[in-house]
RNA sequence: GGCUAGGUGGCAGAGUGGUUAUGCAGCGGCCUGCAAAGCCGUGUACGCCGGUUCGAUUCCGACCCUAGCCUCCA
């Protein structure tokens, strides 16, 4: 059986089978954070979709990920301003707090991370390029990147190069021969960050760094750019400008893939509502595992409202999905080979355009056939292949005990049980039973289950686990 | 105003020119000391109005409504 995933090309506005220019080096590049607080759950969206995506794509060809660390902003220097701390200060730690945060969603880290600072030499010589060619021009210490000179300048977000020019709706630097020009490097005051360049002492645009390190990583024609749709005008559409023009007027990438943004309350995040969900906030309430299901449960081009409902349904998913594996028999003797493993219906899900809520409905398939089954042997297989293909999505990879007893540490809010405690309770309640004293035994549960543990008593004996909250 | 997505059963959320999405919740049953979990069964869902069609939630057109983008933005 032939595998052929389909991808909504933004480019394109349809659905493309995806063939890899050379499978045994796929390229993705993906918008990464800026570095200047904490990430919040729409940060953690495209994280999360292009690392399934990955995870895909890896199963079949050689790739090449990389997602990119903006560690030169105004909004880094503003939050380092505003504590007093240096900015590579402010950098290095919310590096490392998106890092910890998207390790704990299960996102794997990308083949390469690169961080614009590191590539400022690049960033200059693609510049350079640009001016030499006739693509950009300097004013007043700026390079300003000549949208007119870019035919293809709004195929990628479908916008009239006009109206562009026109920019009827900002005020416009006067230095600019069209309001459409767009910084590539801006000059830097002796307290900001700044690198010598043939236009002085500054540092670069938003939109170049991309371009700069795809071309320096992964070369001038990638497989797969990604990002969240609100990137499409002006950031990608800059990108396609730049890289373009830098090279000749090669094709930049060949799919644009964007995910929907996270709303919540009906509506974007934003400071001003202070309605920011942040991500470490969630991880102290909730294992990243149902955040992680959470973001899958929708498709990712749809918008997804984040209510506290969509966290503890995806926890309750999660419970059956474990439930039915902690009663299978052990699947090790079964070979560990995922692609071999996962079923083919959840396969044909994700190859369409990534459809993970018809991929998560084969899982809850299987999980039901598995609940269903008296044969161990089918049983085992049937929980290889529901364990392979979660795996794919980067889910149900713990032990389903730890799972559902709630000691994975993060799985509900509150407390967390004491094993020993439980046990206790329950070798209590078992004598009581075991003498007809259902009263007493009731009560234990009762007692239970105000703790939040809900038992189960079964042919083997009582088992426990969390209540979801 | 221009450009994008959408409006599906109590909720979330896929999909389809005529046949069960799936999960949660509800209802009935089995199992259980009673529960829980699980299993079985169960719901005349597709914004509005026209059109095409033997037949439309699914295609076409108009309309209403929602969210996003239009140089900070995942």
């Amino acid at each position: 059986m032939s595998h052929s995933l389909t991808l909504y090309n933004t480019r394109t506005r349809q659905k493309e089978p995806f063939v890899p220019t050379d499978p045994a080096r796929v390229t993705m590049y993906v918008c990464g954070p800026t570095v200047y607080s904490y990430p919040h759950i729409g940060n953690a969206r495209p994280a999360v979709v292009f690392d399934v995506l990955a995870r895909l794509l890896r199963s079949r060809y050689r790739l090449v990920y990389a997602r990119n660390i903006t560690d030169v902003d105004d909004k880094i220097n503003r939050a380092a301003a505003k504590e007093g701390i240096p900015i590579g200060d402010i950098a290095a730690r919310y590096t490392a707090v998106y890092r910890a945060d998207m390790a704990a969603l299960g996102v794997a880290p990308p083949d390469l991370e690169p961080r614009a600072t590191d590539h400022i030499p690049a960033i200059v010589a693609m510049i350079s390029t640009l001016v030499d060619a006739g693509h950009a021009y300097t004013a007043e210490d700026h390079v300003l990147f000549r949208v007119r000179s870019f035919a293809g300048y709004g195929d990628l977000s479908r916008r009239d190069r006009r109206e562009l020019l026109a920019g009827a709706r900002v005020d416009v630097a006067p230095y600019k021969e069209d309001a459409g020009d767009f910084v590539l490097w801006k000059p830097s005051p002796p307290e900001l960050p700044g690198w010598d360049s043939p236009w002085g002492r500054g540092r670069p645009g938003w939109h170049i760094e991309c371009s700069a390190m795809v071309a320096t990583h992964l070369g001038r024609t990638i497989d797969i750019h990604g990002g969240g749709n609100d990137l499409i005008f002006p950031h990608h559409e800059n990108e396609v400008a730049q890289s373009s023009c830098a090279h000749g007027g090669e094709l930049f990438a060949r799919f644009w893939v964007h995910n929907g943004f996270v709303n919540v309350d009906h509506t974007k995040m934003s400071k001003s509502l202070g309605n920011v969900v942040l991500v470490h906030e969630l991880l102290q309430q909730a294992s990243g595992e149902a955040i992680r299901l959470a973001l899958l449960s929708a498709h990712y081009r749809q918008p997804l409202d984040w209510t506290s409902d969509v966290l503890s349904e995806a926890h309750r998913k999660l419970d059956r999905l474990y439930g039915a594996l902690r009663d299978a028999p052990a699947e090790t003797t079964l070979s560990g080979a995922a692609v071999v493993d996962v079923d083919p219906r959840f396969l044909a899900a994700l190859d369409d355009d990534l459809n993970t809520p018809r991929a998560l409905a084969v899982l809850f398939d299987l999980a039901r056939d598995l609940n269903r089954s008296a044969s161990p042997e089918e049983q085992k297989q049937l929980a290889a292949r529901l364990r392979a293909s979660g795996a794919m999505l980067g889910l149900l990879g713990a032990d389903p005990e730890v799972w559902l007893q709630g000691r994975d540490g993060g799985a509900t809010a509150g407390d967390s049980p004491d094993p020993e405690a439980v046990e206790h309770l329950l070798a209590e309640r078992l004598a009581a039973r075991q003498g007809r004293d259902f009263a007493t035994a009731d009560r234990i549960r009762d007692d239970l289950a105000a703790a939040g543990i809900v038992i189960e008593d079964g042919p083997d004996g009582t088992r426990w686990r969390r209540a979801v909250n």
